[in-house]
DNA sequence: CTGAAAGCGCTTACAG
DNA sequence: CTGAAAGCGCTTACAG
């Protein structure tokens, strides 16, 4: 604290008070033409306006929130970054919020403090709502919003209590898209590569995988022991799947990076073309499953929709309006590319 | 505005005044408690501290800004995402911010509005100081904060003005060390895959590796009009560099991932196989790099390093200590996997 | 060492 | 329609 003024060189900040003397007016009135349903002259709201632009004067937020008990700040939890398919999401939410003038607070949860802890400080700024983009994340952030009466939605995430928000794929039903289209094509054999064991990404998926294989009368699905939702999860896993001398005609993976991994495995370790030898499949289609090299066939979320949803919803908890709590599941659509192919 | 109280739900937040009444003291010494350096009796101060952290108090930085003149906000404005190089970035040094108890504004910035309106929203918060994740971002942004004296410090990016901070990878060394290399092994024509023309990424490695190549007596390198920082833009530059009767030996890409659009382009398109008909090499070292199907020989960027000096220099400048202005070149360094080979 | 008071930059009843 | 005043949750000289 002592050397927060060590060197004054910061520009003093224009007040409305700077304002008010300026155009010979009280500070009340400037407050007020910020405000679209205040009752003020036309002409005088206009004359403020054009002079607070010209000076670039505009309202703190901070001074106003304490007030308001708003701060347009929406905070941002992310933890899982290595998978492509966040940074996408975040900026892409990150952008629509800030163009419905609001803020974003990241914080990334990192293993090495406490997830409750990491959240206390994004909530001492008193964000209006939370988002949290997280497979990863457990509910000890979310109860740490909860307690302080801050509304959370859950991006990519079911499965939370009852009474929260949450925006995701129909992940289940993905998941039997993807049995009836490998038990279409004449797999019997069928590997699944798994992610985090506990994201309910993972276990939705496997559920609605697993129980369409058996409603048809397949073979139980191999699984792979999940850790991680990485490439090199995938590799390893894949390798282990394809080891034996009856391995699987096709692999489920849990999602498109692990698909990613998968593929470099078969071909390099277990010396096996895709989709000739072997079909692999992922889930989510980020931009690098479209990549020649790839050509993952996979089950593609609704992106645009999920974040329109999640926004939608942001905004009016932030606004306090009243929104029907559970999750919202939006079905994803099954995209065919070259790494699949029907048994003879 | 109107309905920011529509349903007042809101747990009411405990304040100072609480915490006062409750162990009968003033608000004054309350506050003291939480200031290192306040003169406030030891017994007195564990017995606030205490009591808060048992109710779950702490205080509101909002308004302790506004009389500190510091938010303890960071804030981070980023663009061009579709580089796996900059999620991680971003991450890591959030992390790091938040460890030392400041929290990151995010701005994405969207080239649907102006630079300069979408940092203005950001600066409303008093950020204590900005920094940019940013190759692509024009001065307006960094004009905007300069106005308001609010300290800039650049990633990635050189070239900004005198009297700003930027730390960035030595680049044109970087340029240098793969025209070594190559030329080292045999290569004669290399071509050049830029990236985006006006990033001062772009323009130093290619302005190293350029003028190494003449001095050894290289003919000149043929270069690629630079689009973006893509895989797309990157095999739709090697497709043609590739093209022709007398194409190329090796191809130095300005990023990993201009790199990997490269090979694909190679393999698929001219029917080249990597490294055997043609070299390629990248620049950042991402991820994505080491994986066994890319095994990209690359510049590794100095990341840890970038990293550390950044969040060093941003702390110091958003405490306003003294901090000599100018952009810190780190070295990146070689590492070789399977994309290059000597020509016999 | 502690407390009463002023003030940070705003908004918002309350009078006029 | 406008202004004076109170107050949001804090910190910090200033007395004591």
């Amino acid at each position: 604290m002592s050397d927060t003024r060590a060197d004054p060189v910061r520009t003093p900040r224009i007040t409305v008070k700077d304002l008010a003397r300026q155009l010979g007016m009280s500070v009340s009135t400037v407050s007020r033409a910020f405000y679209d349903d205040a009752v003020i002259a036309p002409e005088t709201r206009e004359k403020v306006l054009r002079h607070a632009a010209e000076i670039g004067y505009q309202p703190n937020p901070l001074a106003r929130g304490l007030i308001t008990k708003s701060s347009r700040i929406v905070g941002l939890v992310v933890s899982d970054i290595t998978n492509p398919f966040y940074p996408e999401v975040m900026t892409r939410l990150t952008e629509r919020l800030q163009a419905a003038d609001f803020n974003v607070m990241l914080v990334v949860v990192s293993p090495a403090r406490s997830e409750e802890e990491q959240v206390r400080v994004l909530l001492s700024y008193h964000p209006d709502v939370v988002v949290m983009l997280a497979t990863t994340l457990s509910s000890a952030a979310a109860t740490a919003c909860r307690k302080v009466g801050t509304p959370v939605v859950f991006f990519n995430r079911s499965g939370s209590d009852e009474h929260s928000y949450a925006v995701t794929c129909d992940n289940e039903r993905g998941g039997r898209l993807i049995a009836d289209y490998l038990i279409d094509r004449g797999h019997r054999r069928i590997g699944f590569v798994a992610g985090r064991p506990d994201a309910s990404t993972n276990v939705d998926r496997w559920r609605g995988f697993h129980a369409r294989c058996l409603e048809r009368d397949i073979p139980e699905p191999i699984a792979s022991e999940g850790t991680t939702f990485s490439y090199e999860a995938g590799y390893a896993a894949a390798r282990r799947l394809l080891a034996g001398p009856d391995r699987p005609t096709a692999l489920f993976c849990a999602n498109d990076i692990l698909a990613i991994g998968a593929m470099d495995a078969a071909r390099r370790e277990a010396g096996l073309a895709v989709p000739e030898d072997v079909s692999i499949m992922g889930f989510d289609d980020i931009g690098m499953a479209s990549w020649p090299s790839h050509a993952l066939t996979t089950v593609r979320q609704p992106i645009d929709l999920m974040i329109d949803r999640t926004t939608v919803l942001a905004l009016a908890l932030a606004r306090n309006e009243p929104c029907e709590p559970g999750v919202q599941r939006l079905p994803g659509r099954l995209v065919e590319r070259n790494t699949t192919r029907s048994l003879p």
